[in-house]
RNA sequence: GGCGCGUUCGUCUAGUGGCUUAGGACACCGCCCUCUCAAGGCGGGGAUCACGGGUUCGAAUCCCGUACGCGCUACCA
């Protein structure tokens, strides 16, 4: 065990797509495993057939590798240690549940879930403090069961569990805890369809995968003293074990679809970028100790540690995770966020922007330069283009609230003044420009202000952005006047 | 109902018995900067550390109880 190298699953059930919490449990188990040169694998947990979505595993590996979470182990990498799929491992779990059975550990039911289910309504009626089955299947003879047997009459396996038991273990992030055995129902560990549940099937993967630690959501917690138990009766050392804290909805019950965005895929569709999600979600539950809240993965992958994984469940907050999302936009190189806005452009529904893109009217030192100045601004790859369509389409409406405060009278004529004044430039810069625009100011014997405001609603239809010279610079001197011209045309009206 | 886990600003959290008049971040508000919007800088409000008892010279930190929240309680995972 000393010198054993670290090894830890992750191991969702196909639902269709990655949840965030499972993003999370994923992140850690990958934390883990790097921090410690351990492996990570990757464990399809699809044992149950009424749940069976089509391409939901597809869709689990594509978001967890564009997450960054690249497993060692798993569907499509292989390993030593599959198949990777528990719908594949199904003569493995008979073979150890008829070892249990052997063993006293476990034993047939042939129950209907009509009896069950009258059994529950009993217990229920009686007011007992716990629905338990009552191991009637448990003091069948040997001649019933085999005649049900051979009689091929429906069956699952139950464990045996013993009264009068403390089961005990410890958890890495909450310490010793404790469970009484009577509080623990005799669990099916084989459905009557031959498949395994989670129960039986969770531990004796992780056996035989040779995993080191089950590091798992809490909701886990509960059942743990079953999977114990399992270990105990094959006679397996048990993993360490590291029960994660839950996300939660703003009313702090479990993160759920109802409430908003669950799915990895829906925060990549809405722009946010891997390393604001991994960085956010990481700190749903775990910190250094100090004040570093910014992190990128080979960071995160230094410094983390179970020790340090809070107990309490974390609320997923969305404006800490926009807010992540901005500082790492800002740390991106120019190159980067231009193949990222390219990316974006060929999408954008907002008029021919991407037609024209397509047309290649928008050349990548044009794009720079709107990068240069807009990212500052931003805080999503799709507002450098929503929130500044004036670089790539002329205005064609104007801002209601700022026409009435900088249009009026007297606009035409200054805008007249400027246009002729940027005319005379040749192939002006920023600065130019200002010049211009100075000298007009003070021909005219007006703050600069009660140009620059007018105009910028001019060229750009906006009150707000980027200086206006940069504008005007990026936008050109012919593109300048044309709008201007606009502008005065409909001033006119 | 039973069992388990949890509980520090609205949110994420620091804090592991004296360094704490409980620190940081997001969000919010104000000021500065400024052609606007951001960014940045400065400042502000915001937590009787769930509550009640102990232990201790001293407790957010240790113990007990209560409350509340959440999870589990399936032939789901």
């Amino acid at each position: 065990m000393i010198n054993e190298i670290p090894r830890v699953r992750f191991a969702p059930s196909p639902t269709g797509y990655l949840h965030v919490g499972g993003l999370r449990t994923a992140l850690y188990n990958y934390l883990f495993a790097k921090r410690n040169n351990g492996k990570f694998i990757l464990r399809i947990e699809d044992t149950d057939r009424n749940r069976y979505v089509e391409g939901a595993v597809e869709n689990l590996i594509k978001a967890l590798k564009w997450s960054g979470l690249q497993f060692d182990e798993g569907p499509e990498v292989g390993g030593n240690f599959g198949p990777y799929f528990q719908s594949e491992r199904l003569d493995i779990y008979k073979k150890y549940a008829d070892e249990l059975i052997a063993k006293g550990k476990a034993y047939y039911c042939f129950c209907t879930p009509e009896r069950l289910k009258a059994l529950r309504e009993e217990q229920e009626k009686q007011k007992l403090p716990q629905a338990k089955y009552d191991k009637h299947c448990l003091y069948l003879s040997k001649d019933e069961i085999d005649k049900n047997l051979s009689n091929g009459i429906a069956k699952v396996v139950r464990l045996n569990v013993e009264p009068n038991q403390v089961i005990k273990f410890d958890d890495i992030i909450r310490g010793h805890i404790e469970f009484e055995s009577n509080n623990i129902d005799d669990q099916v560990l084989i459905k009557s369809d031959g498949y395994p549940t989670y129960h039986l099937a969770n531990v004796v993967d992780d056996h035989l995968m040779k995993i080191t630690h089950v590091i798992r959501g809490e909701e886990w917690l509960s059942s743990t003293p079953k999977h114990v138990l399992l270990y105990d009766a094959f006679g397996w050392e048990r993993p360490n074990f590291a029960h994660l804290p839950l996300l939660l909805n703003p009313d702090r019950s479990k993160l759920s679809k109802r409430q908003g965005d669950v799915a990895v895929e829906d925060y990549r569709d809405k722009g946010y970028l891997k390393e604001a999600l991994i960085n956010f979600v990481a700190l749903l539950g775990w910190n250094d100790g100090d004040d570093k809240e910014f992190y990128y993965m080979d960071e995160l992958i230094k410094r983390f540690s179970l020790d340090r994984v809070n107990k309490a469940g974390a609320v997923f907050d969305l404006q800490k995770l926009n807010w992540l999302n901005s500082e790492h936009l800002r740390k991106k190189s120019i190159e980067e966020l231009l193949n990222l806005l390219k990316d974006e452009i060929q999408k954008s529904p907002i008029g021919m922007i991407s037609q024209n893109f397509k047309d290649q009217k928008y050349p990548d030192d044009y794009l720079i330069k709107i990068i240069q100045v807009m990212k500052e601004r931003v805080s999503f790859v799709k507002e450098f283009i929503d929130t500044c369509t004036y670089f790539y389409e002329a205005p064609t409406e104007y801002e209601h609230k700022s026409v009435e405060k900088n249009w009026n009278s007297e606009t035409p004529k200054h805008l007249n003044k400027l246009k002729e004044k940027f005319s005379s430039l040749n192939n002006p810069t920023k600065e130019d420009f200002e010049l211009a625009l100075t000298t007009v100011s003070e021909e005219l014997n007006l703050g600069k202000g009660k140009l620059i405001h007018p105009l910028r609603l001019a060229v750009s239809g906006q009150s707000t952005g980027p200086g206006m010279f940069d504008i005007l610079f990026i936008l050109g001197k012919d593109e300048v006047i044309n709008r201007i011209d606009t502008a005065i045309k409909i001033l006119a009206q």
